[in-house]
DNA sequence: AACCCTCCCAACCGCACGCCA
DNA sequence: TTGGCGTGCGGTTGGGAGGGT
């Protein structure tokens, strides 16, 4: 294996005589067992004593790496599902880039693990939308569609067949709402600016065949929620004026946007010791799915943090089918053309 | 088939912080 | 107070996978 002729750089906090032994890059199965088997006989903490004991010629730091981020049981595979890209949306904007305070409040889902999301996922449809992450634009943008369709999937998800007024009452309870200063506030506690020209931004965006009234105004009128989201065959006015089908811009997204939710399996903890790779990550999606088993009560959970938020659209079963996060063809307000960006 | 490109993610790095002797 | 150690966090990178040409 290449890895094993991978030397140890210096600043490494081994000391000195152990360099030469101590290994480095991918991890093999039987590192894995030796990690996961001291662990599960020991328990965790003291990673470098622990891996001295365990005999692997890790250090201490990897170990721990590789145990929270990929071995310990309770990890979940798989893509995200759209509960969760709304919570990772809903938690960045209000705390940035603090992925391990966000991924406690997504069990099984390791910082790396979002932080990976945010920067492969998000950070991409922000260059397609040719504006930067941290921009104001693309937090409306974020807040006015993205959101709002994430929304929309669960609902749809959790209440197939029910009518647009519940649907616009959820949905308009996930809004900003924005106050004659121009300063907007979640349903939740938290305020943030509308940065110059924002609001046309905005108001552009949130345009949609549903709502023909603006969605936000700074123009002394008073604080206004904005409209609920465009249906799936919703058109959108690009900055240039024109409308545009949604169907025109699905290859704006992509495949891997798919939430794979795995089906509840079930668990055999124990046999993680002994087991192949293959075999131990099947029964680490196990052990995930089965974690997931009470997330339904989980999310629920989170409404004292988005109250406003979710509280009102209610969690599904947790089991989406293979649809993007913007769904099945309405994912075209995303489109740069149709933006006109 | 071979090459190129993009995407994804596991793993690494440097730094900061808390604890303790 | 200080230095060592362990741990946690956020940023970065290397390489594999997959798709396109």
């Amino acid at each position: 294996m290449a890895c094993d002729q991978l030397g140890l750089r210096g600043g490494e906090e081994a000391a000195v005589g152990e360099e030469e032994t101590l290994r480095r890059g991918p991890w093999t199965v039987e590192e894995d067992v030796l990690l996961a088997n001291y662990i599960a006989a020991n328990g965790e903490g003291r990673w470098n004593a622990l891996a001295r004991r365990a005999g692997l010629k890790r250090t201490g730091k990897s170990c721990r790496l590789r145990w929270l981020n990929y071995l310990r049981p309770d990890l979940r595979r798989g893509g995200m599902a759209a509960e969760e890209q709304l919570l990772i949306l809903e938690l960045h904007a209000r705390w940035g880039n603090r992925w391990s305070k966000i991924a406690q409040h997504l069990p099984g889902r390791t910082d790396n693990e979002i932080k990976n999301y945010w920067r492969t996922r998000v950070q991409r449809h922000a260059r397609q939308l040719r504006c930067d992450v941290g921009s104001q634009r693309f937090r409306d943008l974020v807040r006015c569609l993205w959101i709002p369709r994430l929304l929309e999937r669960i609902h749809a998800s959790a209440n197939p067949g029910e009518g647009d007024d519940v649907l616009a009452q959820a949905t308009a309870a996930a809004l900003p709402v924005v106050a004659a200063d121009g300063r907007c506030s979640w349903p939740a506690d938290d305020v943030f600016e509308l940065g110059p020209g924002a609001a046309a931004d905005v108001e552009l965006s949130c345009t949609t065949a549903l709502s023909s009234s603006p969605s936000v105004s700074t123009d002394g009128c008073g604080a206004r929620p904005l409209p609920p989201p465009a249906p799936m065959m919703a058109t959108a006015e690009s900055a240039h004026g024109s409308v545009v089908s949604s169907n025109n811009c699905s290859a704006a997204m992509h495949e891997h946007d798919t939430a794979l939710w795995q089906p509840p399996q079930t668990q055999t903890h124990g046999g993680l010791i002994m087991m192949g790779q293959e075999e131990q990550h099947h029964d680490q999606q196990a052990a995930g799915s089965q974690q997931l088993l009470g997330a339904e009560t989980w999310w629920s959970d989170q409404s004292s943090l988005h109250a406003g938020l979710y509280a009102d659209v209610g969690f599904p079963e947790l089991e989406l089918g293979g649809e993007t996060m913007w769904g099945a063809c309405a994912d075209d307000l995303w489109c740069t053309d149709m933006l006109g960006l």
